[in-house]
DNA sequence: ATCGTTGCCTGAGGGC
DNA sequence: TGCCCTCAGGCAACGA
């Protein structure tokens, strides 16, 4: 969906001017480098594969971007309340639109003049990195199919080579690129598989049937813009839908849509999981 | 090859 | 009020 709407914002502009933040953990490339190499540049097109962003510019470099889990890409034209009265609060401008602020780590404007675009992550688990032409990066290297792509064949032959529990094999990205924490649990839920139980004893029909599961998840949490709980926003400000449809993820103790029980919550592999004890199994 | 753990990072929220 | 602690999680790196 970012990649969508970012494509509507940037394809076809030149780089005017770009603005970068002093070296931190989100730059992998030194920000002088991405100064250099990106003023001047049109952007052709945006590519994603799993959860990486591939900014294509034309002279065939491109800018890889990573969100993290708190990463945000908007224009100086976005307004909301997530990027002016959420975390850290930045202060809109007398226009109310969006000025930097200590956690926008890269601005860029273009030649006509029109909305500038923000790379914003308070948390610095998000990535920017510049790759020249025909480079790549073991971060790319390592992904397994795009989670949108995958085959129950591909996903049953993954699985069943593995004795950690199967939640873990969805967000591993070298398995299955694309899946986080929150349509892990939301797939799990929809296929009837207990997250806990080890990768190798999903059978080819379950394997199957989870393939589908996740495809629908994402596929529909697209549909819905994403889910936004504290700070993803679209590149032009507005919010996701999808946690609005959540059946699982954060609603410990509450009910199962499908058939009343509390959902519980676990903790697996350090990351909260949260299902129906007695839908799945 | 696979597995489990730790560090990175900031803000919110709870307890005292 | 303020301080300390824990939690949120995507990913790399490490040792076993």
């Amino acid at each position: 969906m970012v990649r969508l709407r970012l494509s509507e914002l940037i394809v076809n502009r030149t780089v005017a001017g770009v603005r970068a933040a002093e070296s931190n953990y989100v730059f992998l490339s030194p920000p002088e480098q991405l100064k250099t190499r990106l003023l001047g540049r049109r952007f052709l097109e945006i590519l994603r594969h799993g959860k990486y962003l591939l900014l294509a510019l034309d002279d065939h470099s491109r800018l890889l971007v990573h969100l993290g889990m708190t990463g945000q890409l908007f224009t100086s034209s976005a307004l909301s309340p997530r990027l002016h009265n959420a975390r850290s609060q930045p202060k809109p401008n007398a226009n109310g639109a969006f000025t930097p602020d200590q956690h926008t780590h890269l601005t860029l404007s273009f030649t006509d003049n029109r909305a500038q675009l923000h790379y914003r992550d308070c948390r610095k688990f998000g990535k920017l990195l510049w790759l020249p032409q025909g480079a790549s990066d073991p971060r790319l290297e390592r992904l397994g199919v795009d989670a949108l792509a995958v085959t129950a064949t591909t996903l049953y032959k993954a699985l069943s080579s593995r004795s950690v529990p199967v939640k873990s094999c969805l967000l591993d990205q070298s398995v299955l690129a694309g899946v986080g924490n929150i349509y892990a649990d939301e797939a799990l839920f929809q296929a009837r598989v207990a997250p806990l139980r080890p990768a190798r004893s999903v059978n080819y029909e379950q394997a199957k049937i989870l393939t589908q599961a996740i495809r629908r998840v994402l596929k529909k949490a697209i549909l819905r813009g994403g889910s936004t709980i504290d700070d993803y926003v679209h590149p032009d400000g507005s919010e996701g839908q999808f946690q609005n449809s959540f059946s699982v993820y954060g609603r410990e103790g509450k009910a199962c849509p499908r058939c009343r029980t509390p959902i519980q919550r676990v903790v697996i592999g350090q990351r909260s999981s949260h299902f129906c004890p007695k839908c799945q199994c």
